[in-house]
DNA sequence: GTGTCTGATTTACCTTTGGGCTCC
DNA sequence: CGGAGCCCTTTGGTAAATCAGACA
């Protein structure tokens, strides 16, 4: 357990690395939060884990691997001190929960058995015994409402790994599209390409029936094979892909866009963002395969290190075989073996994206496991090779004929990546017994296939090359190399639906930056808005991106409806059309024009639809209409005619108040209970229903300005509490001002100025709420006259406080040295022969002589203290005519004849 | 197998105006 | 004696959100 923590806290630690290249803001909180939950999950974990033997049942992998997965994070030291520490809390935890739940006596009759003693010694042998002591507990409330806050702990971590993840795709679809530009990569396509097709550049009216033949001639020359080039930059796996003619899904659609771009089309490389969900507890797939997957266990690989010179791709796993070699026995007999369909492209619920990240986590595992271990890729010729792997030769022979594929170099090729790779997975399995994930382990299929299966693959890549032959405006044309489907950005979505890839991010890249195009592809807005992050977030994100963005592909639109227009428009300086804005608008009203959801469900949280039935009690339709259809029966509503219902008290804080005669929108009854509280629990419910208990509520509509009275006469108008409540400067009467310095209230009672306590809130304290003052509030007029007085005031005290300071410390000193007299002389008479104690030195004088030579020195004289040797041989006296008194500072000095003087505060 | 509805459970938000004691 | 300040104790109701199970 320890060593797998710390060779999975190294590759964390790798991949944080990564993380916080991209986005070091977000890796360091994602980090920090992983270390929090981590640790607090543990904790979790440990409460789960309790309370699945005492339940019974047996902790589960998935579960496991989460609290395996967030251990790494913890910093280095942890893991050294760690399991120390962590046993320390462990028994700290058990220690509380069995103080908690009471230790159930049947079981522990004893409590003393549990004493202090027990707890602090030998940490890690109480680990192991851990379980035993709790297995009979009955889990209590406290218990599990520590696992409850963990869940909600949880939420924010989800959201921050679902933000991370979002980022890291962004910066990935950024660095394909970059390579996309890549002109030595274009120019090797244009050389590949028939001349015929090469005309597309010329056309001046492209529409995407021009495209066609184009199209169909990459997907004829182009294959897929289902995993990704692992640790090399992806600029070279596209070189190898454009050479070998035979890329990942992602791969052969960049190529298809840096085709496009070749031919000078306005291309977009878009991709599906498959993010980690943003609800705890969803791996990235969830749905589609069932194994629970870690976002970490399902990194991409975002840049390749950037000492690592071109390698040719490591192939590692492949699924993607074609449609009709399903009945291969090789994906049937592996099929069998892992449970699962590996040789039907559609039948597999790996949809590639996943299975890349499926394969580029091995390949990071295994790829370490390569920098750790050299030998298991230097070795790998003349290596014997395990029963396994010739029985798995055996079967690939059989299914490459089966599959037709009659080109031996290939085929040869295909074994050597095969020994390659079950290699490789020995090797992986050999340092570690951990299993990333069923698909991950799956027996490599390096069979490739043309583009274009009879069925579809869930599309995650695609072109968009602006036509601007179609409509009149000009069009983003969606292009599918891969199913060979051109214009199908109505396919998408079902096709998604189907392949169970969800919807929730669809971004276009060009120029470096990038847009949100998910509209465009998806028709159900409502269902995917609530699987999506804030969009405050998303939208600050993709600022810069869509800047970038536009700035590439944004052209002005030039059609002969767009030039008369624009020629009558320039006159009024208005808008000119850009493609940009021009899909904004196509947005827009894509978002206005959503159609009806066919189950009620759905309206609860519609943007743009309402049911009646599910508005909540401060909610009311008005007006109530137009219906824009029925739902079940009911009639639907736009969203628009939803106008929250508030209390008169609550409009009063926004600055607003109900117009004369206006009935309330709505009355609420309060409950039951509140009515107990408020009139003791003897309640004849009948009279209350009416009485003025009731809420009522009012509409937007209902409101006007607040019209407060005015200030008269200096007089503050009051509420029935001789207060003003301050919730905005609406809420302040006309005429007054709200003054916000400390004890102004004070001034205002000096001055005999009107004034009222400013309320500016409640705080709940000890159970209930307590008003919260700031200031007062006082007719304008007066304003500057409090604020004069309060500056004086505060002068008054500064200077007040300046002249105590002053007094007090030549109080001190006189007290310091007048002690120091009355030491001395009291020596000089009683104890001469005593070695004197000075407060100030250690070199204790010898002799009265000496005394007062270092008593007697120029600096005491200046505070007004005589020469050591004229007090020790004189006796003050202080003499009524002498004295002096100061009124001001209320100090008298006394004064001695022989100088010194004493000054004394006159209370 | 999927989508929808319903009821139970959990979570998050809203509510909102003391009083006794000590010290100065 | 009166005013200022400290401290006590740490809600509880309700609706929205979420989940699980039933049903078509």
């Amino acid at each position: 357990m320890r060593s797998r923590g710390r060779s999975k806290q190294k590759r964390r630690a790798s991949g944080s690395g990564v993380l916080a290249k991209t986005c070091p803001e977000a890796g360091d909180k994602l980090i920090s939060c992983a270390n929090e939950v981590g640790s607090s999950m543990k904790e979790t974990d440990d409460s789960n884990l309790h309370l699945d033997h005492l339940a019974g049942v047996p902790q589960s992998e998935s579960e496991r691997n989460e609290y395996q997965a967030l251990e790494p994070v913890l910093p280095p030291k942890t893991l050294e001190t760690g399991h120390c520490s962590r046993n320390i809390m462990r028994n700290e935890s058990l220690k509380e929960k069995c103080d908690d739940v009471s230790l159930d006596k049947s079981h522990l009759n004893n409590k003393e058995d549990l004493d202090d003693s027990d707890w602090e010694e030998g940490s890690i042998a109480t680990d192991d015994h851990r379980m035993t002591i709790e297995l009979n507990v009955t889990p209590d409330l406290s218990m599990q409402k520590r696992i409850r806050r963990a869940l909600s702990q949880d939420k924010g971590f989800a959201e921050l790994v679902h933000k991370v993840h979002l980022l890291c795709l962004l910066s990935r679809g950024r660095l394909i599209d970059r390579v996309c530009d890549d002109p030595l990569i274009q120019a090797s396509l244009l050389s590949l390409l028939p001349a015929h097709l090469l005309q597309l550049s010329n056309v001046t009216k492209l529409t995407s029936k021009a495209l066609y033949p184009l199209v169909a001639w990459f997907h004829n020359s182009f294959r897929v094979r289902k995993f990704m080039s692992a640790e090399v930059s992806f600029h070279s796996a596209l070189a190898s892909a454009l050479e070998t003619r035979e890329g990942s899904f992602e791969e052969i659609a960049a190529l298809s866009v840096a085709l496009f771009r070749a031919l000078k089309l306005t291309t977009r490389f878009v991709s599906i963002l498959d993010v980690a969900s943003l609800k705890p507890g969803q791996s990235i797939r969830s749905d589609a395969s069932g194994s629970s997957k870690g976002i970490f266990n399902a990194s991409t690989v975002m840049v390749s290190r950037p000492e690592e010179d071109f390698r040719p791709p490591k192939k590692l796993f492949s699924g993607y075989v074609r449609e009709n070699s399903s009945e291969s026995s090789l994906g049937q007999s592996h099929e069998r073996k892992e449970g699962h369909s590996t040789s039907h492209v559609t039948e597999s619920r790996n949809p590639p994206f996943v299975d890349e990240l499926n394969g580029s986590a091995s390949n990071s595992q295994n790829s370490e496991t390569e920098y750790d271990h050299p030998d298991c890729v230097t070795n790998r010729i003349g290596k014997l090779k395990r029963k396994g792997d010739l029985e798995y030769e055996m079967q690939l022979e059989m299914a490459l004929s089966a599959t037709a594929i009659r080109d031996e170099s290939k085929k040869e090729s295909c074994l050597r990546i095969l020994n390659a790779d079950s290699e490789k997975i020995n090797c992986s399995s050999k340092r570690t017994k951990r299993i990333i994930s069923d698909e991950s382990l799956t027996f490599p299929n390096e069979i490739s296939t043309t583009v274009g299966p009879m069925k579809f693959e869930s599309p995650l890549y695609w072109a968009e090359v602006y036509c601007n032959g179609e409509n009149l405006t000009g069009k983003w044309v969606h292009i599918d190399v891969i199913n060979l489907i051109i214009d199908g950005e109505h396919k998408v979505e079902s096709m998604v639906a189907s392949c169970k890839t969800s919807l929730r991010y669809v971004l276009a890249f060009a120029g470096q930056g990038a847009k949100d195009v998910t509209r465009r592809y998806c028709t159900k807005w409502h269902k995917i808005a609530s699987q999506r992050v804030s969009s405050m977030w998303w939208d600050s994100v993709l600022a810069p991106l869509r800047e970038l963005e536009s700035g590439t592909t944004g052209g002005v639109v030039h059609s002969e409806t767009n030039q008369t227009m624009s020629a009558e428009s320039s006159k009024s300086n208005s808008f000119v059309p850009t493609r940009s804005s021009l899909e904004d608008i196509e947005f827009e009203t894509r978002a206005l024009t959503e159609p009806l959801p066919t189950n009620q469900q759905a309206y609860r949280s519609h943007p743009l639809y309402a049911l009646e039935r599910w508005l909540n009690r401060y909610q009311v339709l008005h007006p109530k209409g137009p219906i824009l259809g029925f739902c079940s029966g009911l009639p639907v509503y736009p969203r628009t005619c939803v106008q929250p219902l508030k209390t008169k008290g609550r409009w009063l804080r926004e600055g607003l108040q109900v117009k004369a005669n206006e009935h309330p929108a709505k009355v609420l009854k309060s409950s039951v209970k509140k009515l107990e509280k408020v009139q003791g629990s003897a309640v004849d419910y009948d009279d209350c229903s009416d009485s003025k208990e009731n809420i009522e509520l009012y509409g937007k509509w209902q409101l006007e300005p607040l019209n407060l009275p005015h200030a008269v006469n200096g007089i503050v108008p009051k509420n029935e509490r001789g207060q003003v409540e301050v919730w905005s400067e609406k809420c302040l009467p006309p005429g007054t001002v709200h003054l916000r310095f400390p004890k102004a209230f004070a001034v205002a009672k000096r001055l005999e100025i009107d004034y009222a306590p400013a309320m500016v809130g409640f705080e709940f304290k000890n159970g209930r709420s307590h008003p919260v003052f700031d200031g007062i509030v006082v007719c304008a007029e007066f304003k500057d006259v409090l604020l004069e007085a309060y500056a004086e005031v505060e002068e008054r005290t500064r200077a007040e406080e300046k002249k105590m300071d002053e007094a007090r410390a030549l109080s001190r000193w006189y007290q310091l040295l007048s002690s120091m007299v009355t030491r001395k002389r009291l020596n000089n008479r009683y104890n001469n022969s005593l070695p004197l104690e000075t407060t100030s030195t250690n070199n204790q004088p010898r002799d009265n002589k000496e005394l007062n030579a270092m008593v007697s020195g120029p600096d005491t004289a200046k505070v007004e203290v005589p020469s050591y040797r004229q007090t020790i041989e004189h006796q003050h006296v202080f003499l009524k005519e002498h004295e002096s008194f100061d009124e001001e500072s209320s100090l008298l000095t006394k004064r001695c004849q022989c100088g010194f003087s004493v000054q004394v505060e006159q209370l």
